[in-house]
DNA sequence: GGGTTATTTCGATATTTTTCGAAATATAGC
DNA sequence: GCTATATTTCGAAAAATATCGAAATAACCC
């Protein structure tokens, strides 16, 4: 992963209200959650909690689908675990990490 | 760890200059880096390293160390093991990891 | 104490982000 | 086509961020 699109991920990650939207839909599950009952659960106004999502969705980490008139929200996994991988490869590669020091310093 | 914690350390790595900053911190290893070497590197004005670097301190990401007039700057590997930890843990919960939560930490 | 090097703080500016309410759009049912 | 529900886009305001140069601070050496 480059390091543009992982810093791209992680600003995304790096504010409590869409931290907190991002685990509400990894805790939902492949199910996934309505936009209504996101906002719901957060309290924050429709248009806030719109925007906030569109910013997940850009960066690939929420994806979204539509049943009828409402708009179904899920977690997009093997994009955190890329993003974890790149924190683990190139961001954690010392002795104090329990993955090999050389693998990740090459 | 806390979900505002973690948002704070996500958002500081969320800035591709510090993203890249941390990342040759990273693998400057325990010998760390001057503050000088780092500005060198990243090609930026001093006083625009020196908040960058303030940001991931307060963290808890990096510290410092003074050497004389100098100041060696490293990366603390353990805050980035607990964030790891959290995201595998709180943001990566279901079947569609391939690892499991808790060795993704490790 | 004066001079030198290393780094931060100050002050200022342009850009981005966060948030909201109101209006617009999309889908379905009658 | 009209109505109702769900969600987004628009427009705007406050706050935060990124960046720089200049001045201030810290630590050392003579």
């Amino acid at each position: 992963m480059k390091l543009e699109q992982a810093a791209k991920q992680l600003e995304a990650l790096g504010n409590p209200t869409r931290l907190n939207l991002y685990r509400i839909l990894v805790r939902a599950g492949e199910a996934g959650r309505p936009v209504g009952t996101l906002q719901e659960s957060l309290g924050i106004a429709a248009s806030t909690l719109s925007h906030h999502l569109h910013r997940l969705i850009l960066t690939g980490l929420v994806s979204q689908e539509r049943q009828a008139t409402t708009l179904i929200c899920r977690a997009n996994y093997p994009v955190m675990n890329d993003l974890i991988g790149f924190l683990a490869d190139e961001c954690c590669a010392d002795a104090a990490c329990n993955r090999s020091a050389s693998d990740a310093a090459a």
